[in-house]
DNA sequence: GCGCCCTTATCGCAATCGGT
DNA sequence: ACCGATTGCGATAAGGGCGC
């Protein structure tokens, strides 16, 4: 009668894959008896039942740490405010923010050191077995690649996986509608976002990068805010700094040392952003009123000598929509080499 | 035992919903029991049997079109081999080609009036049901539109379909084999392509027009040997020019009137272009081996005031490579508000 | 919430067809 | 008989929806 005994008593609930394929599972052995017959081995059959409980309760401490980093990035937003270098020791202010919830982010596993943000997205309406609780949305998108049904596509698919784009609901095309949440809700987690961004612009100098930070930052204010233009623009920088191969040694930067193994994020991110670029990449075409993005901003190299005289003009002229400044952001992007 | 009683005799094919489906196809009335079953109506239960035929029994008549439509692209590359003018009176060379093959190119359906080419591009595999014979892409393409099994498809689709892409087998993530002749298979044919090039130059002023055009005759010449960047930005100009809106005077041009119904056109050509621009556009990010243009081409307005020293510069340093110039090509052009 | 019955949809592939 | 194209069986997957 006790619910703990580990005899050989039947699991709580039935096995991933038969969830999935809606049938009756057997619930014994590791391979059930209806994986048995699908041809699946051990490790296809699982259990989630002390995982999801372990989730259930361990949730809340993602939370919180997502709390903490959001905590973190108010800091780094007041400070970047009051100070505009990088990483200047403005001591007093932020240590008084500091102050409210020092935690212990440090240690090997350095995961929330890279300027954490947009940890603050998350909705409410995400509850896991009954509860209601509010649910950042890079913990959805981390628990995704973790547990979710896709975590083996996320994790050994090299190739081109062109089903994966309904299985995650991705739309390629979409109607303007929702596209923006969608959009935010494809978006690796803060940490992610910010490494990679980081490598982006210490790789790459065409986009002016202070004012990017600028728009970085007021990004992590308020995530639905931005203009589907410039989501789609961060898109094609995430996509190509994933690409871009690490170099061994870190750059002699007095930023925190990036010390995330690339190659964990690329794996985690990678699929994400593939179906981000093509949507990215589609959605303006398909819908004329993305890319809605006013302020135009400073290029360096080939595109920095911009001549607003006759881009008025022919702005005027119906030649050009006010897209085109963040369209030709987005392909100055495009245009590297990616290296794969 | 006469096969061509049109009595109770079954239809020589299933219906196009029932091979989609592969199952059995009673092949009587027009929702047959299958699709009745399936709550389909006449509308979705549609046979291309007789179109079959007569697009096997016409395609001669089709090579023919063509090949005259060749000699009537030699023409006129030749003539703009030894006049830069666009349309002088090189009487004499011109007639003299002109005799080669003159044919009633007159009359209300001036459909083939508009400069022809890619005409000549065709393969030899193409075998309906048995016979080996050449058959130009363009034919290929015109069939397809006009009584191909997306016939439907193709004419009323206002809205995104976007199960169209593997219904057409577009490659929207192609592996970089196969992909040029893929991209030319798609390519509306030659008159249309013609039209919609005047039409995106009379209308809009960005790409320097005498170089394209010169890249055009030479893609007329070998569309084999044209890159895949040129090839897409080619797909993004047709594109836009089949969603500008036909002005309602003829420009004060003096080539020959274009006589030709735009809606006609557009009809036709529409879904196409979306898609290639879908492949267009999403090909160069999933494969980096693409665009791969050598030559730049000088642009006006925004982009005109292009900087070779910097550009080489950067080129060297691994930030640029060589697709820059072409990416950025289409990507003016991208930014056009498409009226829908 | 979850399990899973039962109706559809999918599609690999072997049988079949039809022209030569 | 050969051979590429087509058909459609039948095994399998998807998932709506109901009872708990
Ligand atoms: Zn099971
Ligand atoms: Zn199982
Ligand atoms: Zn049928
Ligand atoms: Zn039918």
């Amino acid at each position: 009668m006790a619910s703990s005994g580990p005899k050989g008593k039947r699991l709580p609930i039935s096995c991933l894959a038969c969830r999935k394929r809606k049938i009756k599972c057997s619930r014994d052995g590791r391979p059930c008896q209806a994986c048995t017959r699908r041809g699946l081995g051990a490790e296809d059959c699982t259990y989630i039942s002390e995982l999801r409980l372990s989730a259930e309760r361990s949730s809340n401490s993602v939370v919180e740490t997502e709390l903490r980093a959001r905590i973190r990035t108010l800091e780094e937003l007041l400070r970047k405010q009051m100070n505009l270098q990088p990483v200047g020791p403005t001591a007093d202010t932020v240590s008084t923010l500091r102050g409210t919830s020092a935690g212990d982010f440090s240690g090997p596993e350095t995961w929330d050191i890279l300027g954490p943000m947009l940890d603050n997205v998350g909705t409410l309406h995400m509850s896991p077995s009954g509860h209601i609780r509010y649910m950042p949305l890079a913990s959805q998108w981390k628990s995704l690649v973790a547990n979710g049904p896709a975590a083996e596509y996320f994790l050994n698919s090299d190739s081109d996986t062109a089903e994966d784009d309904d299985y995650l609901q991705i739309p390629l095309a979409g109607n303007g509608s929702g596209t923006r949440s969608e959009m935010l809700s494809i978006l690796p987690p803060g940490w992610h976002c910010a490494t990679l961004k980081d490598v982006y612009f210490k790789s790459f100098h065409i986009l002016h990068d202070l004012t990017f930070e600028a728009e970085y930052q007021r990004f992590c204010h308020d995530p639905h805010n931005v203009s589907i233009s410039w989501l789609a623009l961060l898109f094609v920088i995430l996509a190509i700094a994933i690409y871009k191969p690490q170099p061994q040694s870190h750059q002699d930067d007095t930023r925190k040392p990036m010390s995330i193994p690339m190659k964990v994020i690329r794996d985690q991110v990678c699929l994400k952003l593939r179906l981000a670029r093509a949507f990215a990449l589609t959605a303006p075409f398909t819908n004329p009123s993305f890319f809605p993005l006013k302020q135009p901003v400073n290029h360096e190299g080939t595109l920095s000598t911009h001549r607003h005289s006759s881009s008025d003009e022919q702005r005027h002229s119906g030649i050009y929509d006010e897209s085109f400044e963040n369209v030709t952001r987005a392909l100055a992007c495009i245009s590297h080499r990616l290296p794969s």
